[in-house]
DNA sequence: GCCGTTTTCGGCCCGACTGTTTTCAGTCG
């Protein structure tokens, strides 16, 4: 992930190569892609590096061994250029011309990018010519009109950039998918009921399910004489905190948290979150986007906001090779695309009544919008290859394994979450409340030794009882227990032999953060190699936007967890759903599948409420292309007793 | 900077909107 601010090249600790883990590269290459921007350097020249990062960040082998073997350059997107400067960063930890680069851009000037209709270009020529170099360089520039005069430049823009400051504020970037879907659900609907509107629907990173989501948008279709007055009633809704412009076909707005009030079904978790938000009152902001076309553009229109960009580029790219050309307006035939554009050349489009019929005439199965990241995705739809996943959904869920009652932090007892469990429709819930070591602010929270015996005998009771009414459900007495800096299991030996399960959690990151890579990545296996050791919990410890995970090798992590699978020894690894963290990522669940690694989509549920939270992890799941038989905990109760046993 | 069954140069996805111009560049998605 990118942070604005002082950008360091990393210096490494180690006496050997690896000198650079490749999460560093990663980091390196897209902030040297916004560097090169920002110095006026050739638009292709910065894609190649954006490419590069792409590349390397779902790259599965080791890349120390891919470097050391020479074989850096065969990796598609990564040549001479780009191979020499991993290679180099690998080998020698050091960085070739590219620290002149970092100390030639001012920092500020990255922040500055993040203000709205103010690019690259721009704020070059603000540097250059009024030595803007941060944030409140530029507005004190602005105020004393010193912008305006600039060529390219004008009043309203040095205005622009006056409100833009102050809405960065207010706007964080991006926003968790909960409460993403949450804004672009409400706006969907409110636009849903417009007169004239015959549909409404949301694209873009929401409708890809995306763990955070960078602006709503939003596809409306509507007959063309109906546009001016939609557009009107659109920009009349409650809830815009700022039009920030509007044309023809397209309105962009900022929506306050007022777009929430009287738009939430009763009762759902949806209306739990909003009242959260508001409660809270946040003045944060979400930008939205919404297009409106006609009914028989619709189809190509939401295709195409729903991206992703790079899964589009493929899109076209695989249309060219058909002699078609494809856009948001329609996929036409190149002869008689001719020079007409937009709404006039959408005549000539080939008919497509929904997306699968775009798909179909470029000779693949619909895609998930999950899916749509250029991750394989093309060639699994490609009817000549393998068929895409079927992919698992909500309902395939019979139960969880990492929840928490009273016993620790949670705030339900075992009786009402099994409860709530059972209203879901599951047949099993696993408890793991957090181990003995837990404390947080000197305050114990995890359950003593002394005490697990107790639980154990509560949840046996209430099995007993269910299996006398009849009732086809049960707990399983599992643990969430801490992985300590060394990679040891908490809890002497024969506690932990009490468990059905043990879901290995680490939470004092403060070690872990302090280390490499590679040590991290040693006392994790050591963890996971415990005979006890059932299921890694939240596998990175990050929390989305607020901290990032400890630096690990989850690939080597990942391989090792499916030679013991392979052995016969249960090792699962677990996305947990919270969608404050969505930890294991999704860009790693196809590679863990691959390896053979069961997933189990856990709630990590401290109330009975928090149980629901599974359906952002299915979510996440279904974008890891992963099939009901891939979910450790859709499989029945019997399966699981077996296979916990083992 | 990367790529190549029209390979070592000349492409690289494409259109709307805005504000600045007087025919277009920059930004955004």
């Amino acid at each position: 992930m990118v942070k604005v601010g002082g950008w360091t090249l990393p210096k490494s600790r180690r006496q050997e190569p690896p000198y650079v883990s490749k999460t560093q590269l990663v980091d390196v290459l897209e902030q040297i892609a916004i560097l090169l921007e920002l110095s006026g350097a050739n638009g292709f020249r910065v894609r190649a590096y954006q490419n590069g990062s792409r590349t390397l960040a779902s790259m599965e082998e080791d890349l120390f061994t891919i470097v050391s073997e020479n074989r850096i350059v065969e990796v598609k997107g990564i040549g001479k250029g780009i191979g020499g400067l991993i290679t180099e960063a690998v080998m020698y930890g050091t960085w070739g011309g590219m620290q002149s680069l970092y100390d030639k851009i001012p920092p500020g000037l990255i922040e500055i990018v993040g203000i709205p209709g103010l690019g690259p270009k721009r704020a070059r020529i603000l540097h250059e010519s009024l030595g803007v170099d941060s944030v409140e360089s530029l507005k004190a520039a602005c105020e004393l009109g010193h912008v305006s005069p600039l060529s390219g430049f004008g009043e309203k823009s040095q205005q622009k950039y006056l409100d833009g400051i102050d809405l960065l504020r207010r706007y964080q970037g991006r926003t968790r998918m909960d409460v993403g879907l949450l804004y672009g659900r409400a706006l969907e609907e409110k636009i849903s009921k417009i007169k004239g509107v015959e549909k409404a629907q949301l694209a873009g990173s929401a409708r890809r399910r995306r763990e955070t989501i960078g602006d709503l948008d939003i596809v409306v279709s509507s007959q063309l004489d109906q546009h001016h007055e939609v557009i009107q009633e659109i920009l009349s809704l409650p809830g815009i905190a700022e039009v920030k412009g509007y044309g023809e076909s397209k309105v962009s707005l900022i929506l306050e948290q007022e777009m929430l009030s009287n738009s939430v079904e009763s009762g759902s978790i949806d209306e739990r979150l909003a009242a959260t938000l508001i409660e809270r009152n946040s003045d944060a902001t979400i930008d939205a986007q919404v297009r409106i076309v006609t009914p028989d553009t619709f189809p190509f229109t939401l295709a195409y906001f729903t991206g992703s960009k790079e899964h589009n580029i493929r899109m076209r790219q695989e249309a060219i090779n058909r002699g078609l050309r494809l856009n948001e307006f329609g996929l036409f035939p190149e002869n008689l695309a001719g020079e007409s554009i937009g709404m006039e050349a959408a005549k000539h489009t080939l008919k497509c009544v929904d997306e699968s019929e775009i798909y179909k005439n470029l000779g693949m199965n619909w895609v998930p919008p999950e899916m749509r990241e250029d991750m394989g995705e093309i060639e699994a739809a490609s009817f000549s290859k393998n068929p895409l996943p079927e992919l698992i959904s909500p309902s395939d869920l019979r139960g969880a394994f990492h929840n928490h009652t009273v016993y620790s932090d949670g705030a339900n007892t075992l009786e009402e979450m099994a409860k709530a469990a059972q209203l879901l429709g599951w047949e099993y819930l696993g408890i793991a409340d957090h181990s003995e070591t837990l404390n947080i602010g000197g305050r114990q929270i995890g359950i003593p030794s002394d005490n697990v015996l107790n639980q154990s005998n509560e949840i046996n009771r209430l099995n007993q009882i269910w299996s006398d009414q009849n009732i086809d459900f049960r707990l399983f007495h599992g643990s969430e227990c801490d992985i300590l800096a060394d990679g040891k299991l908490d809890y002497p030996d024969h506690i932990r032999k009490i468990f059905s399960h043990v879901v290995g959690s680490v939470h004092a990151l403060g070690s872990w953060r302090n280390r490499d890579e590679i040590e991290n990545t040693e006392a994790l296996i050591r963890a996971i190699e415990d005979p006890t050791f059932t299921i890694l919990g939240h596998p990175t410890g990050r929390i989305l936007q607020v901290r990032e995970g400890f630096p690990i090798d989850m690939h080597a992590v990942i391989r090792r967890m499916g030679e013991l699978n392979s052995e016969g020894i249960l090792k699962a690894i677990e996305i947990n759903a919270s969608p404050y963290r969505l930890d294991l990522d999704w860009r790693l669940c196809k590679f863990a599948k691959e390896q053979n690694v069961p997933i189990c989509i856990n709630p990590d549920a401290h109330d009975t409420n928090g149980l629901e939270d599974v359906w952002y992890g299915v979510q996440i799941a279904r974008k890891g292309w992963l099939e009901r038989s891939d979910i450790l905990n859709s499989r029945t109760s019997s399966e699981i007793e077996s296979l916990f046993n083992h």
